[in-house]
DNA sequence: TCGAAGTTTCCATAAATGTAGAATTATGGA
DNA sequence: TCCATAATTCTACATTTATGGAAACTTCGA
């Protein structure tokens, strides 16, 4: 990954409410949630909101959709797997000490299931 | 991990100078890098530099040692490695979506010495 | 005790970012 | 066609962040 894409994606996530936003849609699934179900969820204001994740689509974060009157969003789960990757490979070097923590949590059931 | 720390360390990386420091240092393994080498090497001032390392060990990214006239810098790879679970984790919620490229990365040699 | 090397702190300035009111656009129902 | 709903864009303002010159601090050798 090119590290411009890199820095997009840490700043898309570096700040209160964008990460709030996208960990609900991680919660969210597949199927995401309107606009303003997210404002309301995270209490801010419409237009506020949509500055936010216009920043979180640009930075390949998150896709958005419409449907009806509402404009669904969701995570891109695509988008966050490569930025962990290059903060493990590119980044880190595949150092043993940063890799050790996380292949527990990648081994671990929940992140394989059935 | 506390949502502010991770805050804090998605920041400390989400700037150009700063994501290059932490590349080099992690390139450096424990012996780290004096402060002047570090700046010679990325061409930035010394002062402006400093500020940048300050935000890196307040973020518990970087630890510095004195050194007789030098203060060396070092990569925190636990503090790295908590970051990284923390995404993973609380973040993505372990969906097999994110764990999968990440599962190839940690197996890999480089990652598991001998 | 002095001076040089290495680094940081202080300070001012420029640039980027976050926020939200008001206006605008798009969609669907009556 | 008209209205209400859902969301975005425009705009301005306040805050935060990045940057580097100058001064100060620490360490070591002469």
């Amino acid at each position: 990954m090119e590290i411009e894409i890199a820095l997009k994606r840490l700043s898309a996530l570096a700040q209160q409410s964008r990460l709030e936003v996208f960990r609900r849609l991680v919660q969210a699934g597949a199927e995401g949630l309107a606009a303003g179900d997210l404002a309301r969820a995270v209490d801010i204001p419409a237009n506020t909101l949509s500055a936010q994740l216009v920043i979180l689509v640009n930075a390949g974060l998150a896709r958005s959709r419409r449907e009806g009157r509402s404009i669904i969003y969701s995570a891109d789960y695509d988008g966050m797997g490569a930025l962990l990757v290059f903060l493990m490979e590119d980044c880190c070097q595949n150092r043993a000490e940063v890799c050790g923590p996380l292949a527990a949590a990648v081994t671990r059931p929940s992140c394989n299931p059935v």
